[in-house]
RNA sequence: GGCGGGGUAGCCAAGUGGUAAGGUCGCGGUCUGCAAAACCGCUAUUCGCGGGUUCGAUUCCCGCCCCCGCCUCCA
């Protein structure tokens, strides 16, 4: 079955095959943070799918190179900066660090490389890129001292995001009273210094400035990757203008095809609307976490949701995936306990549709599933079925241990995906030890209600108690975090 | 106005030209001292609305309605 991906360029499902079809290595390239506050969740929700895409493409044998930019220089930076009276490397430092914070937090693999657009090497490559379209009539330096892109020089401007220029129109977000560009569509690539930069400037055959916001992405991912990519993802909001910028200035320069796929990934809403900071409807993930909840809830919350469908951000869907995380915790104790220890009386082999055992792999409904075009629900879909058609053999007591085995070997694929299982084994303080210790001999004293009481005490404290077949088990009360 | 995405059970959400996965919630049952977990059963004659094509449409076509986003800060 091969991968497909729905491509934002051709707006429709196309077949993957890589720039070099017989090298697996693939490159990437993903628009990350722009460091003037805390990245918030809906940020990190495309940064998820990113995860997921680069993990499943991992698993179907090939080896991602993905590059990861972060731009540390743009109005909001440098405005940051001033307003708190610290150079701009400073500034953007601290939220350097919590992006990289959050995206542990939420288990998203380390790119290969997180390119600053500060960075004089990089600086150097925009500067070099800048003049090579000047040279070649892409781009043009107004009287103001910046320099911009040309658009009407490049026929393709607009296909990405399907606009007819001639038709744009103003949403009345942007300044009209740029009377140095030639079209009202040209873009910057070099943006002349003034007051308002402060010391933020580098120097160019233009003058002293600073880059563009486009111009960064072209630069670095040329740099990193090459003149041609493979994957190009970001969110839908970066389609028009900046991936369409890149495209100009990047085929630009090297007169080559840029990217071969472009994945875009849908909002992340609250109330039903676009969780932006301009609108104050976030959540950062220590907010998440102040809540009560983990990275990994938080994970699960935003990947069960197809990337090119919008997700609204609930509490209550912070619940269902607590619970279903849980469900699946359930099921791989469940798994390690029969894995361990040979405890059935009736190694029947099972044979229903999902049901693994040790001669019967499970079939491959997980990958599948992803392979179109990252179908998660799908691929969750077929998970739960295999989780309760195990736990009812397992409940008939007609799973072996080799059988578990299998399930939990299936699981440990599937996980390098997913990422989602339950930390280490939390470790149970010895007072809660010794109230389950309590609990039990009262029950066995056929006190209920000192046991119930004890069962109280227990779930006060954060713990609850289960009795099963094999005594008294401890475990940390999900709602407690 | 242009260009996209979406409208499937209380909520979240897959899906197929042949009669609706899965999660969560709720109810009933098995198990349990009672619970919990797990399992079993119930919970959409129906997929925004109206037409059309078809033996048959949620799925294809046409029209309409509603929600969200993009149209030079945005993941």
């Amino acid at each position: 079955m091969p991968i497909r991906f729905f491509n934002t360029y051709s707006r429709e499902l196309e077949e993957f095959e890589p720039r070099d079809p017989a090298a697996r290595p693939i490159f990437m390239y993903t628009c990350g943070p722009t460091v003037y506050s805390r990245a918030h969740i809906g940020n990190f929700r495309a940064y998820i799918f990113e995860d997921l895409l680069q993990r499943q493409l991992e698993l179907r044998g090939y080896n991602v190179h993905r590059v990861m930019n972060i731009t540390d220089v743009d109005d909001k930076t440098i405005r940051g900066a001033r307003e708190s009276g610290v150079p701009l490397q400073k500034f953007t430092e601290q939220f350097k660090q919590a992006f990289f914070e959050d995206t542990d937090t939420l288990r998203i693999k380390r790119a290969n490389e997180y390119p600053a657009a500060t960075d004089q090497r990089y600086i150097d490559r925009m500067i070099e890129m800048i003049a090579t379209l000047i040279s070649k009539g892409f781009a043009y330096l107004a009287d103001d001292k910046s320099v911009y892109f040309r658009i009407n020089k490049f026929p393709d401007y607009g296909k990405l995001a399907h606009f007819d220029l001639t038709q744009l129109q103003s949403t009345g977000r942007v300044k009209h009273d740029e009377y140095d560009k030639e079209h009202i569509g040209d873009f910057a690539l070099w943006k002349g210094w003034d007051e308002e930069d402060g010391a933020v400037k580098w120097d160019s055959p233009w003058g002293p400035g600073r880059p563009g916001w486009h111009i960064e992405c072209s630069a670095m991912a040329t740099a990193l990757l090459g003149d041609q990519i493979d994957i190009h993802c970001g969110g839908v909001d970066n389609i028009f203008p900046h991936h369409e910028a890149e495209i100009a200035q990047s085929e630009g320069v090297t007169g080559k095809k840029f990217v071969r796929y472009w994945l875009h990934c849908a909002h992340l809403l609250v109330d039903g609307q676009k969780m932006a900071k301009s609108l104050g409807n976030f959540y950062t993930v220590p907010n998440v976490l102040a809540k009560g909840y983990t990275g990994r809830e938080l994970r699960y919350a935003l990947l069960r949701v197809h990337y090119r469908v919008p997700l609204n951000f609930t509490w209550e869907g912070m619940n269902e995936a607590r619970e279903s995380l849980g469900r699946v915790d359930e099921w791989l104790g469940r798994l390690r306990q029969i894995a361990e220890k040979e405890n059935v009386q009736h190694p029947t082999l099972i044979n229903r549709e999902q049901a693994p055992n040790a001669r019967q792999p499970i079939k491959p409904g997980f990958e599948n599933a992803l392979d179109d075009d990252l179908n998660i629900s799908g691929a969750l879909g077929f998970l739960f079925e295999t989780i309760r058609e195990t736990n009812r053999a397992m409940d008939e007591n007609k799973l072996d241990a080799a059988s578990a085995s299998a399930c939990l070997d299936w699981w440990k694929r599937i996980n390098t995906v997913l990422d989602l299982e339950a930390e280490v084994e939390i470790i149970v303080p010895p007072e809660l030890e010794q109230l389950a210790k309590d609990r039990e001999k009262a029950r066995r004293e056929k006190n209920w209600k000192r046991s119930d009481d004890l069962r109280e005490q227990i779930f006060a404290l954060g713990w609850e108690v289960r009795d099963t077949k094999d005594g008294p088990k401890l475990t940390r009360r999900a709602s407690s975090g």
